[in-house]
DNA sequence: CCACTTTAATGACGACATTAATTAAGCCGT
DNA sequence: ACGGCTTAATTAATGTCGTCATTAAAGTGG
């Protein structure tokens, strides 16, 4: 609606802007490859590519292959013009990992977390000391990090400075950015971790290529990241996508949120236990932690009639929950990811049917409902990504 | 994500874009105003302005207020620059408006449809026919038309030709568009009546002023129309908003859809009479058409406690449906909207405390919960949008 | 070794916005 | 009535940038 002025400038930082994206996410590719691709004139490109790699953005990477003709350079962005720096907050851990540009990871430490009570100056400094470990590990200088990404397990308020909400975490409202910012002058951007892994999955797993898709993540507890054409849908204050605590059963199980019936209550890997420690009459599911007891209730259910109802409902009411995805959002792609969604990855078919007979139809078919493809540590790979993506749509130019 | 390639004329374009729909939006205003909102200089604006005053786009309407210096130009859209035809294909008729291109209703014609069987050939037939009338009773010459908008109610995909799916029509693929194209030279824009709506509603109502609102629509059926930053929110084929047919009781009452716990299946006008229907063990509820049948369930409540029972859990139905479109867009704004929401509109006060109970804290306190201010017959209004919103982002001028 | 093809680099040209300087058009007080 | 002051709009000079047309470069194949 507001549309920014433009100048001429701008013209050359949307062109850069073009060439550099198609080149991060496709490249190599050679001038010809940018010339078909963005419709823009030879020389425009040659010209553009000049600069960019006279500024190290950019590099020659060979010859491509030719039958007849001058055969054409490859082009790649350089992998060591700048290093990023992507963080995991989640609720045992904090995960700090160093990536190239090329975004092969160099470096990377974990400092558990006590779930109990978990102070937010604790998590800045284990934040800032994470920094300082891979970069020294990595013998990268910290001018040359061109950001830092923070994915944290909770609702992230943007503003001057982000606010995190995280229930699990018993956090309201903790200035998260302002904590680190006060020990590191680097660029930060902090984020919903759900939203992070959406964005890897996006860039580099299984929603490659959409430009409308839902990552559905079911870990402890159940979140979603919403892409709209091609960029993290966020809403008025970065919190959208809260899918874990829409109601499905009106009036249903009583969810940690206060609520009755989130979907939460009913396929987060807590929920399906419960569930299942109720179908047993109340018989504790063996297991130290979720994940085993997750596991148990899987393995059980080779022998278990019971086992296999709990999760043939979780099956369905996961389904119910994707066709709401699908009926309000008609993605492309519907992505389950999350720790939980991949134990359950043979309920899939499953999941697909029931979604289909809670979708409308025409927006059914046009969906296709998939597994994530990087798994559950990709939360600091898309958290990584942040500072890229706002430097590519900056058209290579650090603010 | 993928940027397209910018040249120096799609600066120019930009920029009478930037001017026009800002001066469209919130016009008369002076060029200095347009100085200010846009960031552009002050010959940059000045030289806009006398292309589009010369193009016939923008007139000058009189001086400003000043108190010392030279008084600076109103400037506004010339509201006899061009003519929008609005058309509203509902499931009982097919009403045709002319506007000018200041939005005033200049004609408008309506044909009733028999629900029972309706042809495609038939409405286009209307439309057509209704073009012509309107057109002809105001002494526009079509040459002046600048589009058609269409609002139908039923799914829409866009693709090379609009194809209309219209459960309630009994509409399946209808190429509603190649029927009408076949008729008139015309562009034409074809949308989902609740999107049109919402777009009216964003424009010229409750919507004013929001990046990121939601519209609510509440009729004999249930749909909604998504504002994502200013522009509405489409998906992959169109077909995003059918909140109607989200689950909100797992396993609930059976909807039209053929699914079962759809939110149109509690809080649809026709759900609403058939609760009430059934809390008084059967008897039928008095009235002749949808409409007086809501009426008498409201004017009961004042004295009957069954009544009174159906419309409090019609609020917390409406209130969860509304907490899950908080929680999954996060909007600043949700307004409701149809002719059901507005004879409800006494239960606003349940409906915002039902959505507080079932929304997150965060989101749900971004949100403000307000009815809608164009009333039902906006779906024209809306369409006519259409037109103008594409020719607005082309920087006026025609494709 | 030369014709042919494809890629890359140059130069003339035109579209545009920017800053700085001028001109236009009104107030106000004497 | 008439300068002095303020704000608005236009003109002039400057610089950025992409396009088109042309030239140079770097291969393949007969």
């Amino acid at each position: 609606m507001e549309l920014a002025r433009a100048t001429n400038r701008s013209v050359r930082l949307r062109n850069r802007a073009a060439l550099l994206t198609k080149l991060f996410l496709d490249g190599p590719l050679t001038r010809q490859d940018l010339v078909r691709s963005t419709g823009l004139s030879q020389p425009a490109v040659s010209n553009v590519v000049s600069d960019l790699i006279e500024e190290g953005l950019v590099a020659e990477a060979g010859a491509a292959e030719s039958d007849g003709g001058r055969p054409s350079m490859m082009l790649r962005i350089a992998p060591r013009f700048a290093f990023l720096v992507g963080v995991d907050v989640g609720e045992t851990r904090v995960r700090v990992e160093l990536f190239d540009f090329a975004m092969t990871l160099l470096a990377s430490v974990e400092y558990p977390l006590d779930p109990a009570r978990t102070e937010p100056a604790e998590v800045a400094g284990h934040v800032l000391a994470g920094i300082d470990a891979v970069t020294g590990a990595a013998g990268v200088a910290p001018a040359d990090v061109l950001g830092v990404g923070i994915g944290v397990s909770g609702v992230v308020s943007q503003g001057e400075h982000a606010v995190v909400h995280a229930q699990a975490l018993g956090w309201d409202r903790v200035p998260l950015e302002r904590l680190i910012a006060a020990g590191t002058d680097l660029p930060l951007h902090i984020d919903n971790g759900a939203k992070t892994l959406g964005q890897a999955e996006m860039w580099f797993g299984a929603g490659r290529g959409a430009r409308h898709a839902v990552f559905a993540l079911v870990g402890s507890g159940v979140g979603a990241a919403v892409v709209t054409g091609g960029v993290t849908y966020r809403g008025a204050s970065s919190s959208a996508g809260e899918w874990g605590h829409t109601t499905l059963v009106y009036g249903g199980r009583p969810c940690r949120c206060g609520a009755l019936g989130c979907l939460e209550a009913y396929v987060g890997a807590e929920a399906i236990i419960e569930r299942y420690r109720e179908a047993r009459r109340g018989r504790p599911v063996p297991g130290e932690d979720e994940e085993s007891q997750l596991n148990a209730l899987i393995d059980d259910a080779a022998t278990s009639a019971t086992a296999r109802q709990v999760l043939d409902d979780t099956a369905a009411y996961l389904g119910a929950g994707v066709a709401n995805l699908i009926n309000l959002f008609n993605p492309e792609r519907v992505v389950l990811g999350g720790w939980a969604a991949m134990a359950l990855a043979d309920l899939l078919p499953a999941v697909r049917e029931a979604a289909g007979r809670q979708a409308l139809r025409q927006p059914y078919e046009q969906a296709s409902i998939e597994l994530c493809r990087l798994g559950v540590d990709a939360v600091a790979l898309g958290a990584a990504t942040l500072p890229i993506a706002r430097f590519l749509a900056d058209g290579g130019v650090r603010r």
